[in-house]
DNA sequence: AAGTCAATGTAGGATACCCTACAGAAGCGT
DNA sequence: ACGCTTCTGTAGGGTATCCTACATTGACTT
């Protein structure tokens, strides 16, 4: 059993400069010259619930890289509707238009689900891209896989109802957080799939009456996985198979 | 008045090896060097209506470059249901993951409105990026921007209702073919907006009786702009805005 | 001129969802 | 134990839109 511990010495193989171990699936996959020339500009933060690092249609300051947790990107309306656009993940980073050159963005990043990770100023990411092309490649990689996701969950926005997305969420989370146990509240999940929260506590109550999760104050339990996939819309999978494409899952 | 043909010899300044003439901008933004690594593989193609360049979920084989007419990403979900994720005019091009090493994508490309253009092979293009940094960066960014009005567009598809939509789709139709009279069908808007024919020939119907729009079998005929841009959400506005930050427009 | 097909007009029922409001329950601090 | 806040349960009316079906119109063919 105690060969367990070698999946946390690997992954503390990199660390930033005081020593933060880093978990992060494109800081871990890059050459090590290319992690070395952003190594000395990334900073560890810890991600609490609720934080907003970026604001919607703002200039970007930081790109993101979690380690654990859950970022999410959501489209704010001028009424305060909103809508989830993506995820981000151990697997990815925010901040996607400061890698080619731009400067801003519509979407707010908000920690969904409380982690960590590191962060990097935008021109100091830049500069390092200009000597570390693979580095380049990756987030601009990740960036389009990204955009197909996003261009699904505009269709699936359309075209499926509430339960098929509440299942999608719920599966893509669990994807990217490794836990049956999602910490989140049924107002915020309201906020991500675009809706009301009552109309979240009326889908939610139906898989749990299912037995495909349960619930209680601020939190969601994957009871039944596969029942679960079965819920969601065919979009879960789409999503799924082009994060394979980057080879990262 | 004479000077007016200034831009029409601009966009004859360049040529495929076939002496066609480039109006996609793209092409005509990046650097002679850079354009000249690519000018060999430049095929020139007509866009017929609802030809489809590409079918969702398939391998891509070419990345095509519009000079004129409009191109739609549409996803296609098993039921047959669709929705349209973003367009492509002369400003872009399809095939944004074959710029960074992907082969596939989720979206189907169809020729919305009919119109001209270059495809290029998808690995020509590949070997061309290695020795073109300039065209690189052009497209991630692009893809890029384009990510972001695909983002807004999820959230418009899940938060804004059916008249909105469609002057937005008609506005942003109108600003990629620089005409007033738009060749589609209800059918066609129905698709891409994510609905049914009846429902748009309802809020088509609203917008004609405003004195909006006028339409015919098969063409829509946009009358008052000014209105037009009042009917539509915030979402155009938005996405506007990032088409501006590629400096393309 | 008739025939054919594609595009649009329209209707009526079904339904998912939105919106508001309020009640109950769980956590948290004092 | 108490009060306060947050979270969830639930209801009921209103509405947009979906779905199906059918009529009508326009364009093009023969």
């Amino acid at each position: 059993m105690a060969r367990k511990n070698l999946q946390i010495v690997r992954s503390g193989e990199r660390t930033n400069t005081d020593g933060k171990p880093v978990s992060n699936v494109i800081l871990l996959s890059i050459s090590d010259s290319d992690y070395s020339s952003l190594r000395p500009h990334l900073e560890y933060v810890s991600l609490p619930n609720h934080l907003v690092l970026h604001e919607a249609g703002g200039k970007l300051e930081f790109a993101y890289f979690p380690n654990r947790g859950l970022i999410s990107l959501v489209v704010v309306m001028k009424d305060g509707k909103t809508a989830e656009a993506g995820i981000v993940g151990k697997e990815g980073f925010t901040g996607t238009p400061a890698a080619v050159g731009l400067s801003g963005s519509p979407l707010q990043a908000v920690v969904q689900i409380a982690g960590d990770g590191f962060r990097v100023e935008v021109g100091a990411l830049q500069n390092s891209l200009e000597s570390a092309p693979h580095l380049q490649l990756m987030l601009s990689r990740y960036a389009a896989v990204r955009g197909m996701q996003v261009a699904q969950t505009a269709a699936c926005n359309r075209l499926h109802d509430i339960e098929q997305r509440l299942a999608r969420w719920l599966l893509m989370t669990q994807d990217r957080v490794d836990s049956g146990l999602l910490p989140i509240t049924h107002d915020f999940l309201a906020t991500m799939l675009g809706t009301d929260r009552p109309t979240v506590s009326l889908a939610a109550g139906v898989l749990q009456r299912k037995k495909i999760i349960e619930y209680t104050r601020g939190a969601v339990k994957i009871v039944n996985r596969k029942k679960l996939e079965d819920s969601a819309c065919e979009c879960y999978g789409v999503i799924q198979q082009y994060d394979g494409e980057l080879g990262l899952k």
